[in-house]
DNA sequence: GCCCAGGTATAAA
DNA sequence: TTTATACATGGG
């Protein structure tokens, strides 16, 4: 990976696996925003960050060097070969191609844990304009307050609010399982932090402990939030999908990669069907 | 107004 | 074990 140092950012050069859209559009995150101009602007792990395509490259506009080693080039996941997983992918299942061909450049974030499973407990039968909204809502009441934007509000600090206190984030019913989930993880029920490592099967059953998580919220924080990678989130739509277009796919027989087969899939059905 | 959203808890069959 | 329904809210 070559890097350019400029003074007010980092150009990441030849970035040609790294597609903005497909990656911050399609449903892994609620924090990155495209602008009028096509740049998109994001907060992750406490830092902000605008980043727009340049005729090199990508270019991370006020990223320090410092940042970008100790922050930047893990949460994009820099150092993974999306293209080589998708070979690998492909080879498994040929009927995979088409639709990782939909989503070329998408790479799954490195997002922190807790936000992941707090993002998507929230995102259950909700759609993306309102998941950005009550997430930013919940930023901006509860989240460390940085230069001119907000952090994602800690475990700690949540697990130490009633419902009744939640109520202006107009998160519906959503806003007892926010809360369950908080005060489980603050108090060490829950150890998001061993799940990295642990067996999935454990980690599933650890998450589904919490109310308001179930299969799908428990195997969309593995995916996003732990970046385990065999982690196989399916909806109904993917249900379909599995049954009709690819039809004998399964998390099993797509190994170590399901999780980005998952991607692939379900960005292909979406649009071929909208 | 109406439909429905990257689901889950709960109660029934 | 599988199938129906309510759930809070608001975007389109």
């Amino acid at each position: 990976m070559e890097i350019n140092i400029k003074n007010n950012g980092i150009e990441l050069i030849a970035a040609d696996g790294f597609d903005l859209k497909n990656t911050f559009d399609c449903g892994q995150c609620f924090r990155w925003d495209e602008q009028p101009d096509g740049s998109y602007t994001g907060i992750a792990k406490g830092k902000r960050l605008r980043i727009y395509p340049t005729d090199k490259g990508l270019f991370l506009e006020g990223c320090a060097e410092d940042d970008f080693g100790s922050s930047w080039r893990d949460y994009f996941d820099l150092d993974t070969d999306y293209d080589a997983i998708k070979t690998e992918l492909v080879e498994l299942c040929p009927a995979l191609k088409c639709a990782a061909d939909s989503i070329s450049g998408i790479r799954i974030l490195r997002q922190e844990p807790w936000e992941a499973l707090c993002s998507f407990i929230i995102s259950q039968n909700n759609n993306i304009p309102r998941i950005k909204g009550i997430i930013s809502r919940l930023c901006e009441g509860w989240g460390e307050k940085h230069d001119g934007y907000f952090g994602f509000p800690s475990a700690d600090t949540l697990s130490r609010l009633s419902v009744e206190e939640l109520a202006p984030l107009r998160a519906g019913f959503r806003a007892r399982y926010i809360i369950d989930a908080a005060r489980r993880v603050a108090g060490g029920e829950i150890a998001l932090d061993d799940m990295y490592s642990m067996p999935i099967a454990d980690c599933r059953r650890e998450l589904m402990k919490i109310v308001g998580v179930g299969a799908k919220v428990a195997e969309c924080t593995l995916l996003y939030g732990l970046h385990r990678l065999e982690a196989f989130p399916v909806d109904v739509w993917m249900k379909k999908a599995l049954a009709q277009s690819f039809s004998g796919v399964t998390a099993e027989g797509l190994g170590r990669y399901a999780g980005i087969a998952q991607q692939y899939i379900f960005h292909y059905t979406r649009n071929i069907s909208s």
